[in-house]
DNA sequence: TCTGACCTGCGA
DNA sequence: TCGCAGGTCAGA
């Protein structure tokens, strides 16, 4: 499940290994064209070296000497440096050759991601401040809950607000901020509003140094599972002991998503 | 603001 | 065989 932590750690993980390199050819499944825009488009690539990756949110931006592909990992999107090392090679939707001889491979089993083409630094409209960067500050935060009426498990989620949080780090971020996943965004005392703004860069950026989180499908670049399920707080532990009081992690569903918390910890 | 559909592999 | 996993979006 592809959020914030595990996209930039395919990002920081395809720097050292494509930056510079310099595209002879992109293939697109038919499923991948058919979804989001004509594979010929993708020929403008030929001959483009990549200048940078980015990220913004759960997008992944290649810089291409203007040209500008994008990348939404969906729920089952990886990449990979070999077609030998797919599990599923039918779900393989792009194929990117080099002039050095390398290749890389975007898999998307469950085919929620996406590729896009932009001719210029795409600017997403309409989505939220990227918590790790400079522009995500308390005053920011703080006004946005105030304008907001909606629980908090689902703000986070909220792609407009607050861009690259998914299911597993909003759990975890309201354990951290000992915040019930029903409260109300306008509803928070200012300490609590200080404890969420501290907690979300704070798990997030937690979880980048372990390389993501692993459940299923997703792998870094370099084919290893990440590290920080073995970090979490509550997601998946329902049942089990709550790391802080002991008593027995919550799961519920909100939003149509499942949802864990402790019930006396998170108030 | 909320719900269900999309999609596929996996485990019960 | 069926329910579940969850990011996103259309529609209610």
């Amino acid at each position: 499940m592809p959020e914030l932590p595990e996209v930039e750690t395919i990002r920081r993980q395809l720097l050292p290994l494509y930056r510079g390199e310099i595209f002879r050819e992109i293939r697109l499944s038919a499923l991948a064209a058919l979804q989001n825009c004509r594979a010929e488009d993708f020929q403008r690539l030929a001959g483009k070296r990549i200048d940078d990756f980015h990220r913004r949110g759960k997008f992944l931006i290649f810089e291409c000497q203007g040209i500008y592909p994008v990348f939404h990992l969906g729920m089952s999107g990886i990449f990979l440096k070999s077609k030998a090392e797919s599990l599923y090679p039918q779900h393989i939707h792009a194929e990117m050759r080099f002039k050095s001889g390398k290749e890389l491979f975007f898999q998307d089993m469950r085919r929620f991601g996406n590729i896009r083409l932009y001719s210029e630094f795409p600017q997403f409209p309409g989505l939220g401040i990227d918590p790790l960067g400079a522009e995500f500050t308390a005053g920011r935060l703080n006004a946005l809950l105030a304008a907001k009426k909606m629980n908090l498990k689902q703000f986070l989620m909220d792609q407009r607000y607050i861009a690259g949080i998914g299911n597993i780090y909003a759990s975890e971020i309201l354990f951290r901020a000992r915040l019930s996943p029903r409260r109300k965004t306008h509803e928070l005392k200012s300490r609590e509003r200080a404890a969420l703004f501290q907690a979300i860069p704070a798990i997030l950026a937690s979880a980048v140094e372990n390389f993501g989180t692993t459940y299923s499908a997703y792998r870094t670049v370099t084919g290893e599972s990440g590290e920080n399920q073995h970090f979490l707080q509550v997601y998946q532990r329902e049942g089990e002991p709550c790391h802080r009081c002991g008593r027995a992690i919550i799961k519920t569903v909100m939003g149509s998503r499942s949802t864990f918390y402790c019930e006396k910890c998170q108030r």
